[in-house]
Formats: structure tokens, sequence, C-alpha cells
DNA sequence: TTTTTTTTATTGTATATGCAACTAGATTGC
DNA sequence: GCAATCTAGTTGCATATACAATAAAAAAAA
């Protein structure tokens, strides 16, 4: 191996953003997820339940769209939701689309997840700092002004 | 649903970190996955192959300790990268160890991937900026403090 | 109006991830 | 030395994730 390759090596070690943030996701997913378990809630679905309780009766795509998760994806997940019935789909007018809301078991579950979420909101934001969660607030305006463009 | 219940709710979706970061993971982790395509190797098994450039043979318990993934994760992971000629596992004295190191082909693909990451890592840059990047590494470092605490 | 293209969602397949249960070695206590 | 305990890894299971191929409906073009 030469030593450029293994100088690049270091480098990719020491700086990529991919790892440390895969890294962080891991760590404070299973925080959230922890907090969360004993509703039987993960904090992905958390995520969906959020939006649905934002958005009211919202398509798929709008919710991927805002999440920047991929339609499939979505698709699977709504569905379990739906079978542990926090999520009813609702006819629409375009017949290609499957808009979703919360049903009131979903509203009430959501409303138990509360203090859960805070208590690991408060652990995560100790953790990595208050500097961390500013930041995260700017990348996330940059990467949805990305897509604007897109 | 109460007044209290939605305002909490408004503040899970505004604020909440996991909901930011689990979503730049989700779009971070797509451009480099795209960037390394061509090669049929994610940026998931890079970070193992980078952990194996750097730490020699080494076993997957101080993998998963370092990068703090379950060891099961990792089980799976190093069995498809074994599969692909990517990693061979070494004897142990230690006869539960099943330490691994990179091959010479993984070593190769490793050396054929950094054009391909740096791609990647300048694009995620730019997407995020400086700042961000910077209290990235911040939050890795209270991270790994906080585990040699426990 | 018919054909073509685009949009929306689902399904097949593969990887990533973690928990629980288990196996097999190594360590510790007695 | 042997029993109890601890540690390292694997395997079963469930969820999360994305890409490719497909189906079905809507929109655009002809």
């Amino acid at each position: 191996m030469s030593k450029h390759s293994q100088a690049m090596i270091d480098t990719i070690a020491a700086q990529c953003v991919a790892v440390r943030l895969r890294m962080l996701n891991r760590v404070i997913t299973n925080i959230y997820d922890d907090a969360l378990r004993e509703l039987g809630l993960k904090v992905s679905q958390l995520n969906i339940l959020i939006a649905a309780a934002k958005m009211g009766t919202v398509r798929p795509c709008e919710v991927c769209e805002y999440l920047h998760l991929d339609i499939s994806t979505l698709s699977r997940n709504v569905e379990r939701m739906k079978a542990r019935g926090w999520l009813e789909v609702v006819p629409a007018d375009d017949g290609r689309a499957q808009p979703f809301r919360l049903t009131q078991e979903g509203r009430q579950l959501l409303r138990k997840a509360i203090p859960f979420w805070s208590q690991a909101q408060r652990r995560v934001k100790k953790l990595l700092g208050e500097r961390f969660v500013e930041q995260l607030d700017q990348a996330m305006i940059r990467v949805r002004s990305a897509d604007a463009v897109d």
C-alpha cells in the first residue's frame, strides 16, 4: 500500500462525515428507542406520527418529501402502523393516492409518548451540546433549501 | 386533543433531535452510497474497511465499541464482506474471538474507493457547511468521553 | 380521443440495525 | 479442580432503509 493511499485512509478515518453522522445516528436513535420502548413505539414511527399530527390527512409522497424518506420505506412503515391501529387510510379524489391520518388511538399514543420523548430529548441535548443542536438546525435549513433548487 | 398536547406536538416537530439527525443521516448516506455504487460498495461497509485498515487485525467487539455498533450487526456485515473476499478471519489465542483483517482485495477496493469518497465528502461538506462539520467532531468527542465514564 | 409520459404507490430483493436467546470459551470464587 | 459467572459471537426475529420493477391512475401530447 502506497504512502499516499495510507495517508488518504488516515484522512478518511479522521474526517469522513458519514462515519461520524452514522455513528451519532445510532447512538441517538438508541436513546430515543430506549425511552419509548415501553410504549411499543420506535422513534422512526414517532416521526411519522408527528408528521401526521402536524399535517393532518397527508399523502405518502408529501411525507417522503418532507422527511427525505424513500416512498417504499414509508409504505412499509405505514403498513405496520395501520396494523397497530395508529393510522388509517382515507379515500382520495386522485385514485393513485393513499392519504392517511392519525386514528384516535394514534393520537392517544402520541399524547402518552410526550414525557418519554422529553426525557430522551433532554438526555440527548445534554450529551451532544447546545452548539451541535443549533448547527443541526442550520444544516436542515441548508438541506431543505438545496431541495428547493433541484 | 388538549391545547397543551398540541403545543407539545408542535415542540417535538420543531425541536426533536432524532427527527433531524435521522433525516440528515438518510440524505448523507445516500450521497456517499451513490458515489460508491459503481464499486458495489456501501458507505456502511467502507466504514468497516477503514476501521480494519487503521486497526489492523481487529476483534469484532473492538470495532463495535469504536463505531457504537451492535455486535450482531457487525457480525452480519463482516459475513457479507468475507463472502465478497474483502475481509478474512484470523485464528486467535482466545477461542471465542473471531479477529479479522483486510485481504489484498479489500485493500485494493479501499484504494479504488478513495476518489469516490472524496467526491462525496466534498459535496456533503458543501451541503452541510463547515460549522456543522466542526460541531460533528465536537459531538463525537462528547459521546466518546461519555463512554469512558460508563 | 387515443397514445405517450408522468406520477403515486406497492412489491421483490438486499443491506443495516438492534434485541433476545443461545453457544462456546474464558475467568473467578470456592 | 469445579461450579458459577462473565465475555464474545452467532442466530432468530422484527424494523428501517433504498433500488428496481411493476401496476394503476392522471396528465400531457399527438
